[in-house]
DNA sequence: GATTTTGTGTTAAATAACTTGACATTTAAT
DNA sequence: ATTAAATGTCAAGTTATTTAACACAAAATC
């Protein structure tokens, strides 16, 4: 007997349920047992007992050590971690960030290095490349053992091509094919994917978001884009571009945005905008720990944060405002979403309250009663490393559901 | 082997099917047969020749007329129309309009009467049985007749508990239990639900919305409300409020709204406004058709769209700039979901293209291009029965559901 | 106009995936 | 020590479905 798993694509029902119990069981924190997921799935024990027998013999799942804690414990199921790695990767504006983890998620290694995702696709996939390279033979591992590699990139991405649609801030990326030059690359599974609906996979999986439904997770880094899990689900939306947030309108007359519109959201609140707002202050004059980074020096979001968290003012108050604003944008999707909890995550969630209290007081003055109080707004708990977590929780999924065949 | 209906509660396979089937007879239009159930499903045809013959000794379910225009033609389904009635109604804020339906949810009977929500609950629920009793009545039924009620209301809704929570536009109706009241004057299922997201559920079974996943009904009234359909399902949100956009800020320092804040959408863009707007004007004796209207008369919406439609440039013009107010708004829930259609309902609709074109333009300008592209922006085509209808398909689901047990 | 092809709907037997009910096992409560 | 309660397993029975065969009707082909 069961019935909501949408999620998963036509097979028969034995199939379906063993794929709901490989997920149960590494979704459960704590683990699970038999008896729970039987209580969890409507099935009898007797039928779960079948599952997971055929799953232990496939040898994906096996009992964990029993605490010796005293007390009769339930026989708690865990994934069998060295069945197979995959390899989860961020790109940012700036950066790459690679993790290597086994079959039960814990990652054990993990690179990261600085790019400019201007210099266009060639010379940045090249990098991703080595990079994906150097951290698998650093974990000890070849490119034969990792069964996925996950991706994720930070504008609108088209699912099924594997490539982006008219970025905002990856220029010269429009239509590349991404997935199949890595699929060449690699010659395994390449899921391609937006950063921040992987961040919110990620936290919803491990992270702030565990046993929330209905989660908002929103990335501000260079960019500013939402991942949305409605009912314990990813939305993509019609052409998988669900969550651009970055350019909603905020000003109506406010400046111009990369995107060509002005008073866009990514324009006033984006790490740019912030490190632009300080690098003028500092041209005019203001009194700021900034001001011996000269004229020459371009000031960074980076330098921006570690001004504030010293005590800068002037830092402080830029960040605050940026606050505000997302906080405006966030109230009105709380309004509209009805989440139970909204992540901020990315390169300037870094700034920690200084950004976070801007946002939760204009979340409670101008989001609807209702709303506002069912909802929590928290700090990514796995911080930079949220879209790369969710990057390897998706090609784990994957992998899971071929190997579990 | 059925995989993804995850609306339905937990029950045996089979009758999880008869469900399935049943919904697919009702909402796929034109009928579908035996051969087309087994396509959809991915169950045998012999497996649904079983299902099919319960649900027919069941009396849900028959055979249609077969369309001699020759040619052979598969034995079309219908449900049978005699088998149960159900009532759908809207309450607005100014009026309350009640449709009965056959099992087939074709409307039999309508009424309509005018009241003011401000009134409170005791007034307006009365008001409420006696329009219901009276169309039952002049449908040729009798209560018993009737196996559940929908009703729509203009707030945040909670359905577990079948009352409004901190209503912007209801006051008076804070917590005040709605489903209770009613199901002691009826004595039957009465089911409570957000004007707005029944519109959207209306749209999508039997207007504009037809085999759309991911729909956004805006019901422009009184207030502004959103109804959300994601991947076919109703999107309630944790609380059940999802959708309340008409509280959403869209200038910082607008005219003060009932909620409280400043700026917000329906207190720039919903009907009251617009009346308001137009009454200004008119008293600092801009020339319109409306200024034989006098000092002592108020001017509602209906007055300024009707002299619209019949050319006064200055209705025309209000009305275009909450279509560009409403466009702005619009423009960000693109980005944010993604939709395949945004279909616009309630009574400033009715002013149409008027409404609309300014909607378009700002949609397209203000949302990413992918979505964009993505998206069609349409008047709701079941008009102002959109919500009432989709009440009768909401009682309607419930009580075929109850039934085919 | 006869023949083949294609799609529909039904039936009976076989199979998959459960449930039922009984039982051994382990720990907690009395 | 005894009882209660939950876990995990096994064999037998049940249900919903598939498989495979067939009858039927219309369209396409010759």
């Amino acid at each position: 007997m069961k019935t909501n798993y949408s999620a998963y694509p036509r097979m028969n029902v034995k199939t379906l349920n063993k794929h709901v119990v490989v997920d149960l069981i590494r979704f459960t924190s704590g683990g699970i047992s038999r008896a729970g997921l039987s209580r969890e799935l409507g099935l009898t024990r007797a039928a779960v007992t079948s599952i997971v027998n055929d799953l232990s013999d496939m040898g994906i799942v096996r009992e964990a050590e029993k605490q010796t804690s005293g007390g009769r414990k339930p026989a708690v199921l865990e994934i069998v971690p060295s069945q197979g790695y995959v390899v989860g990767v961020e790109m940012g504006a700036t950066h790459i960030l690679a993790l290597v983890a086994d079959y039960s998620a814990r990652v054990i290694r993990e690179k990261e290095i600085q790019i400019d995702i201007k210099d266009g696709p060639e010379v940045c996939l090249s990098a991703l490349d080595r990079v994906v390279q150097q951290v698998i033979a650093e974990a000890g591992l070849q490119l034969v053992d990792i069964h996925a590699i996950g991706i994720g990139v930070p504008g609108p991405v088209v699912i099924s091509e594997g490539l982006v649609s008219a970025p905002p801030i990856m220029p010269g990326w429009d239509n590349f094919p991404i997935r199949s030059v890595l699929n060449k690359k690699w010659d395994c599974h390449v899921l391609l994917n937006n950063d921040a609906e992987l961040g919110a996979l990620g936290e919803w999986a491990y992270g702030a978001g565990r046993n929330e439904a209905n989660l908002v997770y929103i990335k501000v880094g260079t960019g500013i884009g939402a991942g949305l899990i409605f009912d314990n689900e990813l939305y993509h939306g019609v052409t998988g571009s669900a969550g651009e947030i970055g350019h909603i309108t905020i000003r109506e007359n406010g400046s111009i945005c990369t995107c060509g519109n002005r008073g866009c959201l990514e324009a006033v609140a984006g790490g740019n905008a912030i490190a632009l707002r300080a690098s003028e202050e500092v041209q005019r004059g203001k009194r700021t720990q900034l001001v011996g980074f000269g004229d020459f020096y371009q000031i960074t979001i980076n330098d921006v944060i570690s001004a504030a968290r010293k005590g800068d003012l002037l830092c402080q108050q830029i960040i605050s405002e940026a606050g505000t604003h997302l906080g405006t944008a966030i109230a009105s999707l709380v309004n509209l979403i009805n989440p139970s909890i909204v992540i901020i995550g990315g390169g300037v969630a870094q700034s920690g309250d200084l950004l976070l209290e801007p946002i939760r007081t204009a979340v409670s003055r101008r989001s609807l009663r209702v709303a506002s109080k069912a909802v929590r707004v928290s700090a990514a708990l796995l911080g930079r490393r949220a879209s790369a977590m969710g990057a390897v929780v998706q090609a784990l999924s994957h992998s899971l559901h071929q190997f579990s065949e």
